[in-house]
DNA sequence: GTCTATAGGTAGATAGAC
DNA sequence: GTCTATCTACCTATAGAC
């Protein structure tokens, strides 16, 4: 614990902030520097390159969409898979309300993302892959996206955004589950 | 019908392209120019500024989903609102799959759209009034966004680009139809 | 209808002072 | 750890020739 304020994840929340509002290649490192009150040359002291910025912005819910892919490819049954695959992708939709929408919508993300291949590792597919199930039909396949996307980018709107934690997770999770035909029981 | 080649229109079309690689404010006149083998000066002879080309390339899906939505509204039980919308979601997808996903994720664009009140009139808004219906419970509101999103989201997905029109359409409306509790019988 | 040329501004990035 | 100053490249937009 330090005494000065946390200048880096400050201006990862900016950036954030930014990219929400202008997409990741309409948000110059001069726009950050101003918002956060520095120059841009106090910003290339954190960061090298503009790339590295946006990379780790979207570390950390990369690094929990990945952890939840995993606990879903864990289980034995398909059901049981499709099950934690949607609990899970809620619980990050939550943890990263922001972030999500952009991952599934701004280009200049998604570029980001597929350029690091190494920490990427084609979650996203993993995830499809899963709540695909053994048979790759392509209802199946679009009924998976429509879930995934919908989920995504409904967490991430500002319509919902007066929905606490609770409220949106179980709705979107109904949601969720009806789209790839698993209602829940209430 | 004119013997030079549509230009204007082939500006559209490589302009939408970009912004689907690129985003909107990560498309600079200079690369649409290259793209189209002209000038920029070229460029500005069709369009006076950068966000008018945004304008013009969205008008035709905006168009489309206004239409959708108004006979919608037209109908006069609950249950066809949303089979009519949900139909009509699906058709404007399909016309127009890159410039849907655009639509709901690029920052950029969603700006562009909100700047030109006059022509959006709210058709996102009421769009969701129809799916929502006449008990506006948050379960109901996110049901709805999740239907929305994850159809549109999907239709602009590259990994579904391989299904035909047909295959596309009839999947997305079965799984936006099960998003809103409303499965369709086979 | 498309061009060259250019204005005026901002982009990403670096060097070096404090 | 943040600054000033600066480089080169690119940006939007305009003026005017052909």
């Amino acid at each position: 614990m330090t005494e000065a304020v946390d200048t880096r994840g400050r201006l990862l929340d900016t950036a954030l902030g930014l990219y929400a509002e202008h997409g990741v290649e309409g948000t110059s490192l001069q726009k950050i520097a101003d918002a956060l009150g520095v120059t841009k040359a106090a910003v290339y002291y954190y960061f090298k390159t503009k790339d590295e910025i946006a990379h780790a912005v979207i570390e950390p819910g990369l690094r929990d969409l990945r952890a939840a892919v995993t606990a879903a490819e864990a289980q034995r049954r398909h059901g049981a898979r499709v099950d934690t695959m949607l609990d899970g992708l809620a619980d990050v939709i939550i943890r990263h309300r922001t972030l999500v929408r952009l991952f599934n919508g701004d280009p200049g993300l998604q570029r980001i993302v597929e350029a690091s291949v190494r920490e990427y590792g084609g979650v996203a597919e993993r995830m499809i892959a899963v709540l695909v199930g053994p048979e790759p039909t392509p209802e199946a396949r679009v009924a998976a996206f429509v879930a995934a996307l919908g989920m995504s980018g409904t967490g991430g709107a500002p319509e919902v955004a007066d929905l606490d934690d609770d409220q949106l997770r179980t709705a979107l999770l109904d949601a969720g589950s009806r789209a790839v035909g698993r209602p829940r029981r209430r």
